[in-house]
DNA sequence: CTCTGGATTAGCT
DNA sequence: GCTAATCCAGAGC
């Protein structure tokens, strides 16, 4: 595996996202490697999709976001947690896939102490655990993925069937979208993905559809 | 300035 | 399954 290049990422935001399931997500802090396998994502795409934060135009938050492709959008909720995506497509463009599941695989002692937990399936299995473990927040907003210290490496493979379900945590506008992709059968995938099956369905099913759940 | 609610998590019932 | 925690972005005035 090597370091995913600038074109990787300025691409249509549904394959970048399906192909970063697999690939290596590393932070290098202190000269530490931290990290692992992505095994969950969603796709935010553009000011029309109701779900993305570019829905309601540039903000001060979100203007990473309508740069170019290959950096970090960091963003704090719910007063506890930081949010990492990787920023698709062409500058101007506002589009990001959320990383939500993480198996670690790099100084996993370092990941559990900084998660405060002996649970190897707790460490980085939701997107706020996963920037906990890897040491992130607002103050990596703006990084460079194509050099500097947080890196993905690529081509990915998580050997296990690539499912896809509506996203989570949003309102009931976007809910249509099946744009959350995940390895079903990697342990390391959220919890609120391990619990909702209703809306899930094999990625094939899902692209014929349209990536919808409506006709 | 004030108010509302969130791309979540941990802890309790 | 349910809810408190916790603070900031965005909207409305």
């Amino acid at each position: 595996m090597k370091r995913l290049p600038a074109e990787f990422y300025n691409r249509p935001t549904l394959e970048v996202a399906l192909d970063l399931l697999g690939c290596h997500l590393i932070r290098d802090s202190d000269g530490i490697k931290t990290g692992g396998m992505i095994v969950e994502v969603e796709a935010y795409v553009g000011e029309n999709d109701p779900a993305c934060h570019a829905s309601r135009g540039l903000t001060p938050r979100n203007k990473i976001m309508y740069g170019s492709s290959g950096f970090l959008y960091v963003y704090f909720t719910y007063g506890n947690h930081f949010m990492l995506n990787v920023v698709t497509e062409k500058e101007g463009f506002p589009a990001a896939v959320l990383l939500r599941g993480l198996e670690p695989l790099y100084n996993i002692e370092v990941m559990s102490a900084r998660r405060q937990t002996d649970d190897y399936f707790n460490i980085s299995s939701g997107p706020g655990k996963l920037a906990r473990s890897l040491d992130i927040t607002t103050a990596q907003n703006g990084a460079d993925l194509v050099k500097g210290d947080i890196s993905l490496l690529g081509p990915g493979n998580v050997d296990s069937d690539i499912w896809a379900s509506t996203r989570i945590g949003i309102g009931n506008p976007g809910s249509d979208k099946l744009w959350r992709f995940y390895a079903c059968d990697n342990p390391h995938v959220s919890g609120e993905t391990r619990s909702i099956k209703e809306s899930s369905r094999p990625l094939a099913d899902a692209r014929k559809n349209g990536f919808s759940l409506r006709q």
